[in-house]
DNA sequence: AATTTGACGTGACCGGAGTCACAATAGATG
DNA sequence: CATCTATTGTGACTCCGGTCACGTCAAATT
């Protein structure tokens, strides 16, 4: 499908770039649409080009030898995955998954990356978005060390709000990930979230709000739970 | 301390660098040495420089809201620490720590990030670091994904000698990380740590040699356990 | 040499999350 | 509307790794 690059200008990464280069690279783009659960990016394969997300959400996923699945990160409309083949050239390490419905753009590699060399901005954009997924992963991982594992969940949904919206001491998650999704991102059973999740319903601090809608009606009382200052 | 350009060369960052970099870079560089458990970079500080470790190991440390450590990484002599400083003005993340006594070179963050901007092949390795960096955060998230815990051990163990020297069917690690050094990757108790070494040590498979040696006598049963296809 | 410190080793107990099994919804799909 | 499938909800049971409480040992420190 052909990619034009106004379209390609709506990515906070290439907006900046000059009229010549995203001409250069629209070529070399294409669009795709996926259904739930669909694979967008495979783990091994050396996946020549990088994902920008327009709608939807996707999910990094790996497997574990015994096939259980691990949960790593979220991407949200407007950012990109697969930004490692930019920097080297081994495969992608993991699986990226459509949790929702999702379009996206894939550019091809090459192109970008020379776009990247020749235009500053670019390069530092992807650097700092590469700083910035250490960054969360390593924020994930300290989730993990929690033993309190309603703390964890709650510690998770804090952070889910903060990549969404977020009014004063409420936010609203849309299309929030399903239980599974949320278990396999903090090493637990799905009933676990389940559990833990009615007792925050319970407690008035979030409810669902038709189908595809959490409102965290209760920010602050969420941020003691996920601080420890309380227990559930 | 006064750090020559010879001394800076012998990092493989830094080797391909024009003797003018180098001299360039010295000035700002300094030499360091720690004790155990020594903290040489701190989280949450705008720790302005990279850190090259010459000799000793080191670890990468976070910490949860309830105090529990966190292990992220390990460095080995001649890689570096504290490179996010090169990609974006945010704090530390994480804390940075001495396993063993440990003799660092610092080098500031500006004239390193000047050098980085005219020397592609710098900026080619830095980035290939943190690429590195990431895949090796998302095989360590996936071990922690193993319920099987005996099997994360050995996978761990794996991992490290990779990391060291390897023959062809047996491997060495100096100087190993300690049992709660270990414990603090994998989230688990010191004593689990403990017992699982000592079924590999009853099998054989593992065996200590003097003080500062950890020799893994069957490379190829440790693997076996790591996948899954045996049982400890 | 005596003392202290930190790492390693080991048993007993217990709690809490995983697992299994199933019910109840709610969304998709024809 | 009827059917099918995925997600959510819930109870009962089990087990295994954390915790606690020691003891041992080697190395560092006085």
């Amino acid at each position: 499908m052909q990619v034009t690059p106004e379209l390609l200008s709506r990515f906070t990464l290439l907006k900046p770039l000059p009229r010549e280069a995203l001409e250069h690279l629209a070529p070399h783009a294409a669009l795709a649409r996926y259904g739930r659960r669909a694979v967008v990016l495979e783990a091994g394969a050396r996946e020549d080009r990088i994902c920008f997300l327009f709608e939807g959400r996707l999910q990094g996923v790996g497997f574990t030898i015994d096939g259980r699945e691990v949960g790593l990160y979220f991407v949200e409309p407007g950012d990109f995955c697969g930004e490692l083949a930019l920097f080297d050239d081994n495969p992608q390490p993991e699986f990226v998954i459509a949790t929702t419905a999702a379009s996206v753009v894939f550019v091809a590699r090459n192109p970008l990356r020379e776009v990247m060399l020749q235009n500053s901005s670019v390069s530092n954009v992807v650097g700092r978005k590469l700083a910035g997924r250490v960054r969360q992963m390593t924020v994930q991982r300290t989730l993990l060390g929690l033993s309190n594992v309603p703390q964890r969940v709650c510690g998770q949904l804090y952070l889910l709000i903060n990549e969404a919206r977020r009014k004063d001491d409420s936010g609203e998650i849309v299309n929030p990930p399903t239980h599974k999704e949320i278990a396999i991102m903090l090493n637990l059973s799905r009933e676990t979230v389940t559990r833990v999740f009615q007792a925050l319903q319970s407690r008035r601090i979030i409810r669902r709000d038709g189908p595809g809608r959490l409102i965290v009606a209760d920010l602050a009382s969420l941020r003691h739970f996920a601080e420890g200052e309380e227990e559930l």
